[in-house]
DNA sequence: TGTTGGTTCCTCATTACGTCA
DNA sequence: TCTGACGTAATGAGGAACCAA
């Protein structure tokens, strides 16, 4: 940004202010154009030529004029200014040539200023006051369209959220119906080893639930829809702890640190371990209330990414994150 | 060296005028 | 011809930066 402090230039401030001569800045661009007529104020010709001034007395004369102008002229003046019907528009060409000047340099150096006012005939502060105005309208402009861009963007989150609300939902849904599939199997399977248990068995819950699992994974699998795939999450939840364990360590093994983080959908991996307890809990009290409360917690996600599918190229607005920061992802993983 | 007064330019809000439908 | 909306030239307040005394 230009400093308008320049004091440079052989013009009337220097001078003035060279001479220890106080004067305000509306007096000396009275000055430019000293002519009681409001028409003569458009055109060079009747421009005072200071440069060409030697006497210091007469420029002293002239200051004191344009004071007095300044004091006790406002009234002639400012009724050339403020008449009803006087205030000027600036014509197409002047309007064209200081646009294309903004457009150089949206700023207005005091040399450029009394330059142009030169060129197109005006007041420096005509051209001042021109570039203000322009710049303030640049800037409501720039406003606009900024609050057009972000507005877009927001109708498309909204969009976007709504429809996972309702996907949510969906698979809410699904997990509901499963597990009332599931129940039922569940309890005649448990009659049933009851009355023929080994003692080889494995005796655990979960292992009674493999079959049954294995069954709705192969009864998914055929169709691999996006829907259904997603549908393995609460399986992948109630394995034994060892198994979760040994699919982690596979998973590390195979997934650099590098790669985690250049990936941001890799949450897993970096979450495993805070989320660890989700694993730990004593199989037996499993209860019900404790599955709908994990299931919960589970499909509240909006996106559940299995890890190869993650979209690592998109952009960040577009990434599986959905803005979540990964520690705060719930864990879980895939069974392949 | 810090302070103070003067000057300039800036932004922002507002007013007043010119134009047009 | 009148009127309201809109665009824009111009004004004024307040603040920041700079300079000189």
């Amino acid at each position: 940004m230009a400093s308008g402090k320049l004091y440079g230039g052989p013009n009337m401030t220097d001078m003035l202010q060279n001479e220890r001569l106080p004067c305000s800045s509306e007096v000396l661009e009275s000055l430019w154009v000293h002519n009681s007529d409001p028409a003569s104020f458009q055109g060079p010709k009747s421009v005072i030529d200071f440069e060409n001034i030697s006497s210091s007395r007469i420029r002293e004369r002239l200051f004191f004029q344009a004071l007095d102008k300044e004091e006790n002229c406002d009234e002639d003046y400012d009724s050339c200014l403020h008449q009803p019907g006087k205030k000027r528009r600036l014509t197409s060409e002047q309007v064209q040539f200081l646009e294309r000047n903004f457009e150089v340099e949206n700023k207005l150096e005091p040399e450029r200023k009394v330059q142009l006012a030169k060129e197109l005939g005006l007041q420096p502060r005509q051209v001042a006051i021109w570039f203000q105005n322009r710049r303030a309208r640049f800037k409501t402009k720039q406003l606009e369209k900024e609050y057009g861009t972000l507005k877009a963007s927001f109708d498309r989150l909204k969009v976007d959220y709504e429809s996972f609300i309702q996907e949510n939902q969906k698979l809410k849904d699904e997990v509901n119906s499963l597990k009332n599939k599931l129940i039922p199997r569940d309890k005649e399977t448990e009659n049933s080893d009851d009355k023929s248990s080994s003692p080889n068995a494995v005796n655990t819950p979960y292992h009674k639930e493999e079959p049954i699992m294995k069954d709705l994974i192969s009864s998914n699998t055929p169709k691999t829809t996006e829907n259904e795939s997603k549908l393995q999450l609460p399986i992948m939840v109630t394995c034994k702890v060892e198994d979760a364990n040994s699919a982690k360590s596979d998973v590390l093994d195979s997934d650099s640190t590098e790669d985690r983080n250049n990936h941001p959908s890799s949450f897993v991996m970096e979450t495993a371990t805070d989320s660890s307890h989700a694993f730990e809990q004593d199989n037996s009290d499993f209860s019900q209330d404790d599955e709908d409360e994990l299931s919960e917690k589970l499909f509240t996600l909006p996106c559940l990414p299995k890890v190869e599918d993650a979209c690592y190229d998109e952009n960040p607005e577009h990434s599986c994150n959905f803005g979540f920061q990964v520690e705060d992802q719930t864990f879980c993983f895939w069974p392949y």
